[in-house]
DNA sequence: CGAATTACCGCATACGATTGCATGAACAGA
DNA sequence: TCTGTTCATGCAATCGTATGCGGTAATTCG
């Protein structure tokens, strides 16, 4: 207590090395962050320096720098739930294009909930990174601007409806897609009532693929009955108990749409174990196509984005925002989606 | 550039705060940190404080703090893959508890190589944390000294080899367990033949789980065929390939044995290919005992251990020592395995 | 040989928040 | 009225690094 100390003492400081190399603490620093053309610095001293560093195994503390309003070489990434399969491609390949950049990651689950979002947001004013990447459900301009005023930082977003002018945007025609797929059940495959696993409307995901749904029945010239349409929270156990709503109704649906794989796979858990069969008695259909929506039998039939590919684009955005490459107006990638016609459907 | 002006332009510090309020910046420091007992703020100066303090949403800058030597609020974990299932519920785990500490985590992968586990230590070296969570497959005894002794970090670690005075670590009895499982499957079932997909003996855990292997094939009097012996990557598609190989021997196992869930699957995958029935021609077992297992047909008879449970009690040890509530010897933690009798053997 | 460059390098400050110490006011007791 | 005490607040140093500016030695040129 009579010492501060700190909870992290570090060993070795600039000024370390400066000492022991016989030069100034900005000596050290101009050879090390290399700043060419401007400042010259003398061969011999250059090499001393570097052979100090090395003889000390001296880093530099991107604290310091962070404060000092240089790089933090950090980004941060908001996601609904990293127990979700959907996301790891993404996550994965954002990673991986930071370190290409030697950056660090930080990742925050949101549960989908509005207040998760807005803690994220109010983590990163506390702790300003250089790079943003959001998943956002609930967020809206205002937050968007907030969090770029706050903090500058670059920021990049998986969704359709983002419209932001600097925050640029990776978004699949995920509407269009669902609308073709529940086309194709109804006229291709004629099935007269399709129940949906569907969230609730709080997320304007859930909104826009309820709408596509609809209208898709709409165009086929099917009744809407509200009976078949049940709510789920993205997880498989939800998916499992929705599946049982529609199979307890006295006229149950022969298809059933799950908005993702997650609830698909679990729906089609408890249609099985109710002893009826798939696709024969009842067809189930996903979106996402997850790496295990082929493991399961029947294989599962669903609509297929590419997070992978989209987590790239985010990140490499990004880095060329954080870098300086460009700063224009926010840009727009569509990776249009593609159905998987597989077995169970 | 004729002002330096940061990548980071803070709009409100705390200096505002105080211009606005009419005190002292440290004035402000002090309401906000709240030290009661030691130093006193009049009543009527604290509100006033707490007003202005809320009305330009001003929020703490933690990069100055980890800079002065506080507390970071910041987790490290390094893993080697985000894309194996089994990590997730761990890492879910950890996030929640770091969560409700108001901490945030920065994640990063491996892909189980040594190069990828140095390069984290390093980057926890230039950005301290205040606790480091590891499931290390390559570091020594002297990675783990160098680590706290250039951070200062609190280190918690998943895994059974990790023998250090300071970091707390949590295990499974998978040796053993493997070791009952592969008994059960010989006496029990009956094979005489078991394959086993295993991994390089670089990673510390292949050797152990290969020595537990060989030992009850032992004990059980069996005959040892290095033809039997497959190596794979923890991935799905090199538990493919690794299954084909043991296919295509000229008298192929009666039953296969992977050291992990995801490779397990794969397996299966070949095996069903190439129309073999499984459990009835060929049995598969596993370990780790991923969500996915129950998904697959037939289910995947494996190994459990708990992740989840494991992650929880990693952060809640390290955040007793984070807030100094206990900073005795490193704790061991074990968490028993069980074997789950399913459909595939 | 003296002056003007040029090439190197150090000093000092700033980033935002914490904290030991000093200071000022109010007040009580003598 | 003077001194001592308590309470409330301000001042300034500090963490590690980057950088504008000023200073010194070496070099060149007239």
């Amino acid at each position: 207590m009579s010492k501060p100390e700190g909870l992290h003492k570090q060993a070795v400081t600039m000024r370390d090395v400066a000492q022991a190399a016989g030069v100034s603490q900005s000596t050290v620093s101009r050879v090390l962050s290399g700043t060419e053309g401007s400042i010259l610095i003398g061969e011999e001293t250059r090499q001393r320096v570097l052979e100090t560093v090395a003889s000390l195994g001296y880093f530099p503390n991107l604290h310091a720098g962070s404060l000092r309003g240089q790089k933090t070489r950090m980004l941060a990434m908001m996601i609904a739930d990293i127990g979700n399969p959907f996301y790891h491609p993404m996550v994965r390949a954002v990673q991986d294009v930071a370190h290409e950049h030697r950056y660090d990651v930080m990742i925050a689950n949101t549960d989908h909930t509005s207040v998760g979002e807005r803690l994220f947001v109010e983590s990163v004013i506390r702790r300003p990174v250089d790079g943003v990447i959001l998943v956002p459900y609930h967020m809206v301009k205002a937050d968007f601007d907030r969090l770029i005023a706050r903090t500058g930082a670059a920021v990049a977003v998986l969704g359709q409806h983002i419209d932001h002018p600097q925050v640029d945007t990776v978004y699949g025609n995920d509407d269009q897609a669902l609308f073709e797929a529940i086309s194709w059940l109804v006229c291709e495959r004629g099935h007269r009532r399709v129940g949906l696993i569907g969230v609730t409307n709080e997320h304007s995901v859930g909104v826009r693929r309820r709408s596509a749904f609809v209208e898709a029945l709409r165009q086929a010239g099917l009744a809407i009955d509200p009976a078949l349409f049940t709510l789920g929270d993205w997880t498989e156990s939800s998916g499992y108990r929705a599946a049982q709503q529609l199979l307890a109704l006295p006229e149950p649906p022969t298809a059933v749409f799950a908005v993702n794989d997650l609830m698909a796979i679990g729906a089609m858990e408890a249609i099985q174990s109710a002893g009826v069969q798939v696709p024969q008695q009842m067809a189930v259909m996903g979106f996402d196509d997850i790496p295990q929506a082929t493991w399961v039998r029947p294989r599962l039939t669903t609509v297929a984005q590419y997070p992978a590919e989209m987590g790239r684009w985010l990140a490499t955005a990004l880095f060329e925002r954080i870098r300086g490459e460009f700063d224009g107006a926010g840009r727009r990638f569509e990776v249009k989606c593609r159905l998987c016609q597989r077995e169970s459907a």
